[in-house]
DNA sequence: AAGTGGTCTAGACCACCGC
DNA sequence: CGGTGGTCTAGACCACTTG
Protein backbone atom coordinates (compact mmCIF):
# COMPACT_ATOMS: atom_id res chain seq x y z
CA UNK A 1 0.00 0.00 0.00
CA UNK A 2 1.80 3.27 -1.32
CA UNK A 3 1.25 6.59 1.20
CA UNK A 4 -0.83 8.31 -1.60
CA UNK A 5 -3.56 5.60 -1.56
CA UNK A 6 -3.74 5.66 2.41
CA UNK A 7 -4.11 8.89 1.97
CA UNK A 8 -6.82 8.86 -0.89
CA UNK A 9 -8.18 6.12 1.53
CA UNK A 10 -8.62 8.51 4.56
CA UNK A 11 -9.67 11.06 2.36
CA UNK A 12 -12.44 9.11 0.69
CA UNK A 13 -13.41 8.05 4.91
CA UNK A 14 -13.71 11.75 5.61
CA UNK A 15 -16.27 12.57 2.35
CA UNK A 16 -17.85 9.33 2.86
CA UNK A 17 -18.56 10.02 6.76
CA UNK A 18 -19.63 13.61 5.93
CA UNK A 19 -16.72 15.01 8.31
CA UNK A 20 -15.96 16.64 5.07
CA UNK A 21 -19.22 18.22 3.27
CA UNK A 22 -19.83 20.09 0.20
CA UNK A 23 -20.12 23.62 2.96
CA UNK A 24 -16.21 23.00 4.09
CA UNK A 25 -13.28 24.22 2.65
CA UNK A 26 -10.45 21.27 2.83
CA UNK A 27 -7.00 21.95 4.17
CA UNK A 28 -4.43 23.27 2.22
CA UNK A 29 -1.80 20.88 0.42
CA UNK A 30 0.83 22.09 2.84
CA UNK A 31 -0.93 21.58 5.90
CA UNK A 32 -2.21 18.12 5.01
CA UNK A 33 1.80 17.06 3.90
CA UNK A 34 2.19 17.84 7.70
CA UNK A 35 -0.60 15.62 9.35
CA UNK A 36 -0.06 12.54 7.32
CA UNK A 37 3.93 13.34 7.03
CA UNK A 38 4.62 13.02 3.48
CA UNK A 39 5.54 15.57 1.16
CA UNK A 40 3.49 17.60 -0.96
CA UNK A 41 3.60 15.74 -4.21
CA UNK A 42 1.75 13.22 -2.43
CA UNK A 43 -1.05 15.05 -1.14
CA UNK A 44 -1.58 16.23 -4.58
CA UNK A 45 -1.25 12.92 -5.97
CA UNK A 46 -3.78 11.50 -3.81
CA UNK A 47 -6.77 14.66 -4.47
CA UNK A 48 -5.72 14.08 -7.88
CA UNK A 49 -7.68 10.39 -7.54
CA UNK A 50 -10.68 12.51 -6.02
CA UNK A 51 -11.25 15.01 -8.41
CA UNK A 52 -10.88 12.43 -11.20
CA UNK A 53 -13.94 10.04 -9.36
CA UNK A 54 -15.44 13.73 -9.11
CA UNK A 55 -15.56 13.75 -5.59
CA UNK A 56 -13.97 17.12 -4.88
CA UNK A 57 -13.00 20.22 -6.80
CA UNK A 58 -10.04 22.49 -6.64
CA UNK A 59 -9.42 26.03 -7.63
CA UNK A 60 -6.77 28.56 -7.26
CA UNK A 61 -7.22 30.83 -3.77
CA UNK A 62 -9.99 29.56 -3.13
CA UNK A 63 -8.91 25.87 -2.26
CA UNK A 64 -10.35 22.51 -2.19
CA UNK A 65 -14.50 21.67 -1.51
CA UNK A 66 -16.59 18.15 -1.87
CA UNK A 67 -18.54 18.44 -4.33
CA UNK A 68 -22.02 18.39 -3.87
CA UNK A 69 -23.58 15.34 -5.81
CA UNK A 70 -26.50 15.74 -7.91
CA UNK A 71 -27.17 13.32 -10.75
CA UNK A 72 -26.81 9.38 -11.19
CA UNK A 73 -23.92 8.49 -13.71
CA UNK A 74 -22.77 5.43 -14.45
CA UNK A 75 -20.58 4.08 -17.32
CA UNK A 76 -22.30 3.07 -21.28
CA UNK A 77 -20.02 1.02 -22.88
CA UNK A 78 -21.17 0.11 -27.10
CA UNK A 79 -19.31 -2.94 -28.08
CA UNK A 80 -18.92 -3.63 -32.10
CA UNK A 81 -21.84 -4.88 -33.42
CA UNK A 82 -20.26 -8.18 -35.03
CA UNK A 83 -19.17 -8.87 -31.00
CA UNK A 84 -22.60 -7.88 -29.42
CA UNK A 85 -24.67 -10.02 -31.75
CA UNK A 86 -21.90 -12.91 -31.38
CA UNK A 87 -22.38 -12.32 -27.85
CA UNK A 88 -26.38 -13.02 -28.24
CA UNK A 89 -25.82 -16.32 -29.60
CA UNK A 90 -26.84 -14.78 -33.59
CA UNK A 91 -24.52 -15.69 -36.37
CA UNK A 92 -22.80 -12.42 -37.70
CA UNK A 93 -24.19 -11.05 -41.38
CA UNK A 94 -23.14 -7.67 -42.74
CA UNK A 95 -23.61 -5.87 -46.06
CA UNK A 96 -22.58 -2.99 -47.66
CA UNK A 97 -25.14 -0.68 -49.57
CA UNK A 98 -23.04 2.26 -50.17
CA UNK A 99 -19.64 3.86 -49.91
CA UNK A 100 -19.15 7.07 -51.86
CA UNK A 101 -16.72 9.90 -51.56
CA UNK A 102 -16.59 12.92 -52.93
CA UNK A 103 -17.73 17.13 -52.50
CA UNK A 104 -20.60 16.14 -53.16
CA UNK A 105 -21.38 14.51 -49.96
CA UNK A 106 -23.37 16.77 -47.22
CA UNK A 107 -22.01 16.79 -43.96
CA UNK A 108 -25.89 17.68 -42.23
CA UNK A 109 -24.15 17.67 -38.82
CA UNK A 110 -21.99 20.57 -39.26
CA UNK A 111 -19.77 18.29 -37.49
CA UNK A 112 -16.60 18.40 -40.01
CA UNK A 113 -16.56 21.86 -41.13
CA UNK A 114 -15.09 21.67 -44.61
CA UNK A 115 -12.96 18.20 -44.31
CA UNK A 116 -12.90 15.70 -46.99
CA UNK A 117 -15.64 13.05 -46.46
CA UNK A 118 -16.44 9.61 -46.82
CA UNK A 119 -20.19 8.12 -46.47
CA UNK A 120 -20.98 4.50 -46.00
CA UNK A 121 -24.24 3.12 -45.56
CA UNK A 122 -24.42 -0.73 -44.30
CA UNK A 123 -26.30 -3.24 -42.43
CA UNK A 124 -25.88 -5.83 -39.78
CA UNK A 125 -27.54 -8.85 -39.53
CA UNK A 126 -28.24 -11.45 -36.82
CA UNK A 127 -29.13 -14.25 -38.34
CA UNK A 128 -29.94 -13.24 -41.54
CA UNK A 129 -32.29 -10.72 -40.26
CA UNK A 130 -31.32 -7.33 -40.44
CA UNK A 131 -30.25 -5.84 -36.77
CA UNK A 132 -29.02 -2.76 -37.02
CA UNK A 133 -28.47 0.16 -39.84
CA UNK A 134 -25.17 1.79 -39.75
CA UNK A 135 -24.92 5.33 -41.57
CA UNK A 136 -21.54 6.80 -41.44
CA UNK A 137 -18.77 9.81 -42.47
CA UNK A 138 -16.01 10.09 -42.29
CA UNK A 139 -12.98 12.26 -41.94
CA UNK A 140 -10.51 11.43 -44.80
CA UNK A 141 -7.90 14.12 -43.28
CA UNK A 142 -8.28 12.00 -39.87
CA UNK A 143 -8.35 8.83 -41.63
CA UNK A 144 -6.52 9.08 -44.83
CA UNK A 145 -6.20 5.42 -45.08
CA UNK A 146 -10.07 4.85 -45.57
CA UNK A 147 -9.35 5.35 -49.16
CA UNK A 148 -7.24 2.28 -49.65
CA UNK A 149 -9.73 -0.16 -47.59
CA UNK A 150 -12.57 -2.41 -48.95
CA UNK A 151 -15.98 -1.77 -46.75
CA UNK A 152 -17.73 -4.74 -48.34
CA UNK A 153 -15.24 -6.87 -46.65
CA UNK A 154 -14.89 -5.23 -43.08
CA UNK A 155 -17.92 -2.94 -41.86
CA UNK A 156 -16.36 0.54 -40.91
CA UNK A 157 -17.99 -0.13 -37.47
CA UNK A 158 -15.37 -2.64 -36.34
CA UNK A 159 -12.40 -1.13 -38.41
CA UNK A 160 -12.29 2.19 -36.96
CA UNK A 161 -12.85 0.68 -33.44
CA UNK A 162 -9.85 -1.67 -33.95
CA UNK A 163 -7.98 0.87 -35.97
CA UNK A 164 -8.48 4.01 -35.34
CA UNK A 165 -7.54 5.83 -32.30
CA UNK A 166 -9.93 8.70 -30.19
CA UNK A 167 -9.81 10.75 -27.55
CA UNK A 168 -13.10 11.51 -26.65
CA UNK A 169 -16.23 10.25 -27.81
CA UNK A 170 -20.30 11.77 -27.49
CA UNK A 171 -22.89 9.55 -27.98
CA UNK A 172 -26.56 10.34 -28.29
CA UNK A 173 -29.25 7.98 -27.38
CA UNK A 174 -32.91 8.55 -29.17
CA UNK A 175 -36.00 6.91 -29.97
CA UNK A 176 -38.29 8.01 -33.55
CA UNK A 177 -41.08 5.86 -35.38
CA UNK A 178 -39.15 4.55 -38.80
CA UNK A 179 -39.61 6.39 -41.90
CA UNK A 180 -40.84 4.02 -44.98
CA UNK A 181 -36.83 2.97 -45.53
CA UNK A 182 -35.71 1.96 -42.69
CA UNK A 183 -38.84 0.09 -42.33
CA UNK A 184 -37.87 -1.42 -45.81
CA UNK A 185 -34.29 -1.94 -44.96
CA UNK A 186 -34.82 -3.16 -41.32
CA UNK A 187 -38.03 -5.54 -42.89
CA UNK A 188 -40.43 -4.04 -39.80
CA UNK A 189 -43.69 -2.06 -39.78
CA UNK A 190 -43.35 1.91 -40.79
CA UNK A 191 -43.84 3.83 -37.68
CA UNK A 192 -42.61 1.00 -35.29
CA UNK A 193 -40.06 2.74 -32.88
CA UNK A 194 -36.46 2.87 -33.60
CA UNK A 195 -33.82 3.11 -30.82
CA UNK A 196 -30.92 5.23 -32.45
CA UNK A 197 -27.73 5.79 -31.45
CA UNK A 198 -25.39 8.24 -32.79
CA UNK A 199 -21.83 9.14 -32.12
CA UNK A 200 -19.24 11.29 -32.64
CA UNK A 201 -15.67 10.93 -32.41
CA UNK A 202 -12.80 13.04 -31.61
CA UNK A 203 -9.22 12.95 -31.59
CA UNK A 204 -8.08 15.89 -29.65
CA UNK A 205 -10.59 18.31 -31.59
CA UNK A 206 -9.80 16.79 -34.61
CA UNK A 207 -13.98 15.19 -35.71
CA UNK A 208 -13.13 11.36 -36.57
CA UNK A 209 -15.74 9.90 -37.66
CA UNK A 210 -20.14 10.33 -37.07
CA UNK A 211 -22.36 7.55 -37.35
CA UNK A 212 -25.78 6.82 -36.68
CA UNK A 213 -26.96 3.25 -36.10
CA UNK A 214 -30.93 2.79 -36.27
CA UNK A 215 -31.93 -0.73 -34.62
CA UNK A 216 -35.46 -2.06 -33.90
CA UNK A 217 -36.66 -1.14 -30.95
CA UNK A 218 -37.81 -4.37 -30.38
CA UNK A 219 -36.03 -6.57 -27.86
CA UNK A 220 -33.50 -4.05 -28.09
CA UNK A 221 -31.71 -2.59 -24.79
CA UNK A 222 -28.78 -1.09 -23.75
CA UNK A 223 -27.34 -1.92 -20.24
CA UNK A 224 -24.80 0.55 -18.09
CA UNK A 225 -23.46 -0.34 -14.81
CA UNK A 226 -22.27 1.97 -11.82
CA UNK A 227 -19.73 4.38 -12.52
CA UNK A 228 -18.76 6.51 -9.67
CA UNK A 229 -22.04 8.30 -8.95
CA UNK B 1 1.16 26.37 -22.92
CA UNK B 2 2.88 24.09 -20.38
CA UNK B 3 5.62 21.89 -21.38
CA UNK B 4 3.77 19.12 -20.80
CA UNK B 5 0.88 19.99 -22.57
CA UNK B 6 2.90 20.40 -25.45
CA UNK B 7 4.30 17.12 -24.97
CA UNK B 8 1.32 15.66 -24.78
CA UNK B 9 0.26 17.20 -27.93
CA UNK B 10 3.19 16.25 -29.60
CA UNK B 11 2.84 12.60 -28.78
CA UNK B 12 -1.09 13.25 -29.80
CA UNK B 13 0.07 13.43 -33.04
CA UNK B 14 2.27 10.57 -33.28
CA UNK B 15 -0.09 8.47 -33.00
CA UNK B 16 -2.60 10.27 -34.91
CA UNK B 17 -0.37 10.22 -37.42
CA UNK B 18 0.17 6.37 -36.77
CA UNK B 19 3.99 6.84 -36.58
CA UNK B 20 3.02 4.80 -33.41
CA UNK B 21 0.98 2.00 -33.33
CA UNK B 22 -0.35 -0.76 -31.26
CA UNK B 23 2.38 -2.30 -33.00
CA UNK B 24 5.16 -0.29 -31.14
CA UNK B 25 6.99 -0.17 -28.09
CA UNK B 26 6.97 3.81 -27.41
CA UNK B 27 10.48 5.44 -26.54
CA UNK B 28 11.39 5.33 -22.86
CA UNK B 29 10.80 8.00 -20.30
CA UNK B 30 14.13 9.08 -20.21
CA UNK B 31 14.41 9.08 -23.83
CA UNK B 32 11.76 11.13 -24.16
CA UNK B 33 13.02 13.46 -21.40
CA UNK B 34 16.26 13.90 -22.81
CA UNK B 35 14.64 14.36 -26.64
CA UNK B 36 12.22 17.01 -25.31
CA UNK B 37 14.78 18.51 -22.69
CA UNK B 38 12.54 18.34 -19.83
CA UNK B 39 12.75 16.54 -16.32
CA UNK B 40 11.24 12.78 -16.63
CA UNK B 41 8.49 13.85 -14.31
CA UNK B 42 7.40 16.45 -17.00
CA UNK B 43 7.08 13.15 -19.68
CA UNK B 44 4.83 11.27 -17.26
CA UNK B 45 2.62 14.01 -16.51
CA UNK B 46 1.85 14.25 -20.13
CA UNK B 47 1.72 10.83 -20.15
CA UNK B 48 -0.87 10.01 -17.30
CA UNK B 49 -3.12 12.37 -19.70
CA UNK B 50 -2.72 9.58 -22.64
CA UNK B 51 -3.33 6.55 -20.21
CA UNK B 52 -6.14 8.78 -18.74
CA UNK B 53 -7.58 8.96 -22.46
CA UNK B 54 -7.24 5.40 -22.58
CA UNK B 55 -4.92 6.21 -25.82
CA UNK B 56 -2.17 4.47 -24.48
CA UNK B 57 -0.61 1.35 -21.91
CA UNK B 58 1.73 1.48 -19.99
CA UNK B 59 3.05 -1.99 -17.78
CA UNK B 60 6.88 -2.19 -15.97
CA UNK B 61 9.75 -3.56 -17.59
CA UNK B 62 7.19 -4.25 -21.08
CA UNK B 63 7.21 -0.61 -21.76
CA UNK B 64 4.44 1.76 -23.38
CA UNK B 65 2.37 0.92 -26.05
CA UNK B 66 -0.78 2.73 -28.06
CA UNK B 67 -3.91 0.63 -27.18
CA UNK B 68 -5.83 -0.96 -29.37
CA UNK B 69 -9.70 -0.83 -28.54
CA UNK B 70 -12.40 -2.91 -28.79
CA UNK B 71 -15.37 -1.04 -27.73
CA UNK B 72 -16.34 2.62 -27.29
CA UNK B 73 -17.21 3.60 -24.06
CA UNK B 74 -18.67 6.64 -22.20
CA UNK B 75 -20.32 8.26 -19.54
CA UNK B 76 -23.86 8.10 -19.08
CA UNK B 77 -25.34 11.24 -16.64
CA UNK B 78 -29.03 10.63 -15.71
CA UNK B 79 -30.27 14.61 -14.03
CA UNK B 80 -33.10 14.79 -11.37
CA UNK B 81 -35.78 15.56 -14.08
CA UNK B 82 -36.78 18.73 -12.37
CA UNK B 83 -33.63 20.33 -13.25
CA UNK B 84 -33.57 18.52 -16.81
CA UNK B 85 -36.82 20.74 -17.31
CA UNK B 86 -35.14 23.79 -15.86
CA UNK B 87 -31.81 23.08 -18.17
CA UNK B 88 -34.19 23.10 -21.43
CA UNK B 89 -36.09 26.15 -20.17
CA UNK B 90 -39.37 24.52 -19.61
CA UNK B 91 -40.96 25.38 -16.34
CA UNK B 92 -41.28 22.59 -14.19
CA UNK B 93 -44.44 20.55 -12.82
CA UNK B 94 -45.38 17.90 -10.61
CA UNK B 95 -48.52 15.22 -10.28
CA UNK B 96 -48.32 12.53 -7.69
CA UNK B 97 -50.80 10.08 -9.04
CA UNK B 98 -50.40 6.94 -6.35
CA UNK B 99 -48.72 6.27 -3.09
CA UNK B 100 -49.00 2.61 -1.80
CA UNK B 101 -47.16 0.48 1.06
CA UNK B 102 -48.21 -3.14 1.88
CA UNK B 103 -47.99 -6.43 1.79
CA UNK B 104 -49.84 -6.30 -2.06
CA UNK B 105 -47.10 -4.48 -3.63
CA UNK B 106 -45.88 -6.84 -6.43
CA UNK B 107 -42.44 -6.74 -6.80
CA UNK B 108 -42.60 -7.06 -10.50
CA UNK B 109 -38.36 -6.96 -10.98
CA UNK B 110 -37.70 -10.01 -7.97
CA UNK B 111 -35.18 -7.48 -7.38
CA UNK B 112 -36.37 -7.08 -4.33
CA UNK B 113 -36.50 -9.79 -2.47
CA UNK B 114 -38.96 -9.80 0.36
CA UNK B 115 -38.19 -6.09 1.30
CA UNK B 116 -41.16 -3.96 2.51
CA UNK B 117 -41.76 -2.25 -0.63
CA UNK B 118 -43.32 1.55 -0.97
CA UNK B 119 -44.77 1.95 -4.65
CA UNK B 120 -45.19 5.43 -6.33
CA UNK B 121 -46.29 6.60 -9.43
CA UNK B 122 -45.69 10.51 -10.78
CA UNK B 123 -45.80 12.94 -13.27
CA UNK B 124 -43.05 15.31 -14.03
CA UNK B 125 -44.49 18.41 -16.43
CA UNK B 126 -42.55 20.90 -18.62
CA UNK B 127 -44.93 24.19 -19.33
CA UNK B 128 -48.06 22.17 -18.67
CA UNK B 129 -47.21 18.71 -20.82
CA UNK B 130 -46.69 15.65 -19.40
CA UNK B 131 -42.84 15.01 -19.65
CA UNK B 132 -42.23 11.70 -18.04
CA UNK B 133 -43.93 9.00 -15.86
CA UNK B 134 -42.24 7.51 -13.13
CA UNK B 135 -42.94 4.55 -11.66
CA UNK B 136 -41.05 3.64 -8.44
CA UNK B 137 -40.29 1.08 -6.26
CA UNK B 138 -38.80 1.97 -2.64
CA UNK B 139 -37.45 -0.76 -0.38
CA UNK B 140 -38.70 0.55 3.15
CA UNK B 141 -35.68 -1.26 4.91
CA UNK B 142 -33.23 0.57 3.47
CA UNK B 143 -35.04 4.04 3.23
CA UNK B 144 -37.45 3.75 6.31
CA UNK B 145 -37.89 7.60 6.22
CA UNK B 146 -39.83 7.48 2.90
CA UNK B 147 -42.57 6.61 5.14
CA UNK B 148 -42.50 10.04 6.88
CA UNK B 149 -42.14 11.94 3.42
CA UNK B 150 -44.75 13.91 1.80
CA UNK B 151 -44.34 12.68 -2.16
CA UNK B 152 -47.29 15.31 -3.24
CA UNK B 153 -44.56 18.14 -2.47
CA UNK B 154 -41.70 16.75 -3.20
CA UNK B 155 -40.98 14.01 -6.28
CA UNK B 156 -39.24 10.79 -4.99
CA UNK B 157 -37.31 11.34 -8.17
CA UNK B 158 -35.44 14.42 -5.92
CA UNK B 159 -35.87 13.21 -2.68
CA UNK B 160 -33.91 9.97 -3.89
CA UNK B 161 -30.69 11.68 -5.68
CA UNK B 162 -29.94 14.16 -3.27
CA UNK B 163 -30.63 12.38 0.21
CA UNK B 164 -30.24 8.65 -0.18
CA UNK B 165 -26.64 7.32 -0.61
CA UNK B 166 -25.73 4.63 -2.99
CA UNK B 167 -23.06 3.24 -4.25
CA UNK B 168 -23.88 0.86 -7.43
CA UNK B 169 -26.35 1.84 -10.11
CA UNK B 170 -27.58 -0.45 -13.20
CA UNK B 171 -29.86 1.69 -15.89
CA UNK B 172 -31.82 0.00 -18.92
CA UNK B 173 -32.69 1.97 -21.98
CA UNK B 174 -34.93 0.88 -24.34
CA UNK B 175 -37.50 1.81 -26.64
CA UNK B 176 -41.30 0.61 -27.39
CA UNK B 177 -44.69 1.85 -28.57
CA UNK B 178 -46.69 2.97 -25.98
CA UNK B 179 -49.86 1.14 -24.77
CA UNK B 180 -53.15 2.66 -24.03
CA UNK B 181 -52.55 3.56 -20.58
CA UNK B 182 -49.15 5.30 -21.22
CA UNK B 183 -50.83 7.29 -23.89
CA UNK B 184 -53.56 9.05 -22.04
CA UNK B 185 -51.48 9.77 -18.70
CA UNK B 186 -48.54 11.26 -21.27
CA UNK B 187 -51.38 12.64 -24.07
CA UNK B 188 -49.13 10.77 -26.90
CA UNK B 189 -50.99 8.92 -29.41
CA UNK B 190 -51.09 4.87 -28.67
CA UNK B 191 -48.21 2.92 -30.20
CA UNK B 192 -46.11 6.35 -30.38
CA UNK B 193 -42.25 5.56 -29.67
CA UNK B 194 -41.61 5.92 -25.41
CA UNK B 195 -38.19 6.13 -24.51
CA UNK B 196 -37.62 4.18 -21.39
CA UNK B 197 -35.03 4.29 -18.61
CA UNK B 198 -35.18 1.52 -16.23
CA UNK B 199 -32.58 1.60 -13.09
CA UNK B 200 -31.77 -0.09 -9.71
CA UNK B 201 -29.68 1.56 -7.67
CA UNK B 202 -27.74 -0.56 -4.89
CA UNK B 203 -26.32 0.76 -1.40
CA UNK B 204 -23.83 -2.21 -0.99
CA UNK B 205 -25.89 -5.08 -2.11
CA UNK B 206 -29.03 -3.98 -0.39
CA UNK B 207 -31.47 -2.95 -3.39
CA UNK B 208 -32.63 0.32 -2.60
CA UNK B 209 -35.20 1.50 -5.45
CA UNK B 210 -36.26 0.41 -8.80
CA UNK B 211 -37.39 3.26 -10.86
CA UNK B 212 -39.01 2.89 -14.36
CA UNK B 213 -39.19 6.36 -16.21
CA UNK B 214 -41.42 6.67 -19.67
CA UNK B 215 -40.75 9.15 -22.01
CA UNK B 216 -42.20 10.49 -25.19
CA UNK B 217 -39.34 9.50 -27.46
CA UNK B 218 -40.33 12.74 -29.80
CA UNK B 219 -37.77 15.48 -28.71
CA UNK B 220 -36.25 14.00 -26.09
CA UNK B 221 -32.52 12.52 -26.84
CA UNK B 222 -30.12 11.50 -23.87
CA UNK B 223 -26.19 12.84 -24.23
CA UNK B 224 -23.27 10.91 -22.65
CA UNK B 225 -19.62 12.78 -23.40
CA UNK B 226 -16.52 11.33 -22.14
CA UNK B 227 -12.79 12.14 -22.05
CA UNK B 228 -11.64 8.68 -21.50
CA UNK B 229 -13.75 6.08 -24.12
C1' DA C 1 -1.76 41.94 -2.84
C1' DA C 2 -1.71 37.58 -1.12
C1' DG C 3 -2.92 32.99 -0.85
C1' DT C 4 -3.99 28.93 -3.17
C1' DG C 5 -3.33 25.26 -6.31
C1' DG C 6 -0.37 24.14 -10.69
C1' DT C 7 4.06 23.14 -12.94
C1' DC C 8 8.67 21.62 -13.05
C1' DT C 9 13.13 19.78 -11.56
C1' DA C 10 16.83 16.45 -10.11
C1' DG C 11 17.45 12.79 -7.94
C1' DA C 12 16.68 8.43 -4.99
C1' DC C 13 14.68 4.35 -4.37
C1' DC C 14 10.98 0.75 -5.10
C1' DA C 15 8.56 -3.18 -7.31
C1' DC C 16 6.77 -5.55 -10.96
C1' DC C 17 7.60 -8.77 -14.56
C1' DG C 18 9.55 -10.50 -18.85
C1' DC C 19 13.68 -12.74 -20.31
C1' DC D 1 18.49 -10.68 -13.10
C1' DG D 2 17.78 -6.26 -15.11
C1' DG D 3 15.04 -2.92 -17.23
C1' DT D 4 10.93 -0.58 -17.06
C1' DG D 5 7.48 2.25 -15.09
C1' DG D 6 5.82 3.82 -10.22
C1' DT D 7 6.46 6.42 -5.97
C1' DC D 8 8.33 9.99 -3.23
C1' DT D 9 10.96 14.09 -1.86
C1' DA D 10 12.39 19.03 -1.24
C1' DG D 11 12.30 22.89 -3.13
C1' DA D 12 11.64 26.76 -6.69
C1' DC D 13 8.79 29.27 -9.24
C1' DC D 14 4.35 30.27 -11.83
C1' DA D 15 -0.41 31.91 -12.44
C1' DC D 16 -5.05 32.14 -11.36
C1' DT D 17 -8.67 34.20 -8.44
C1' DT D 18 -10.67 36.28 -4.88
C1' DG D 19 -11.00 39.57 -1.04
Amino acid sequence: MHSYEIIRAAMLGKIADQIWTPADTLPHELDLAREFDVSRGTIRRAMADLVQMGLIERRRKSGTRVVARKQHSSTLIIPVVRKEIIAKGGQYGYKLLKCETGPEIVDMTGYFADAPLMRIGCLHLSDGRPYQLEDRLINLDAVPAALQTDFAAISPNEWLVERVPYSSVRTVLRAQPADREHADILKIAENAPLFIIERQTRLDSTPVTFVKMSHPAAGFAIVTDTGDG
